[in-house]
DNA sequence: ACACTGACAAGTA
DNA sequence: CTACTTGCCAGTG
């Protein structure tokens, strides 16, 4: 067990409610040039934590990882959040992108 | 050590 | 926007 999935956890729990990012901001700012995937087998592992996964989506703002939540748990939170969704599992990702790198506590 | 899979991204057409 | 290809790293069998 590497301190990846500290740093995607860490990260990933700084998102502010109503917020979204990608995968790729996340690589980003951990440092990996194409790490997305591996966050996203972390926060897989974490789908069932206090990790809000659900503020995580894809480049295209689609909740790629809704399956690995029970029934639409991601959708209905995320709304819940006020998130603008623009399909029933895609959301307006540019208009709450929320990128780690600006943020640079 | 080898092969396959995976909540992906970026580039090109 | 969609579809296809390449790269990238970790986990599992």
């Amino acid at each position: 067990m590497d301190d990846y999935y500290e740093r995607v956890y860490e990260v990933v729990k700084q998102i502010p409610a109503g917020c979204v990012t990608t995968y790729g901001a996340i690589a980003q700012y951990l440092g990996i040039k194409s790490g997305a995937r591996m966050v996203g087998y972390a926060l897989n592992k974490v789908a069932e934590t206090e990790i809000p996964a659900h503020r995580v989506v894809n480049r295209n703002g689609e909740l790629t990882g809704k399956a690995y939540f029970p029934g639409d748990t991601m959708r209905e939170r995320l709304q819940q959040e006020q998130v603008t969704f623009i399909d029933d599992f895609q959301v307006d990702i540019e208009a709450h992108l929320w990128n780690p790198n600006e943020e640079l506590n």
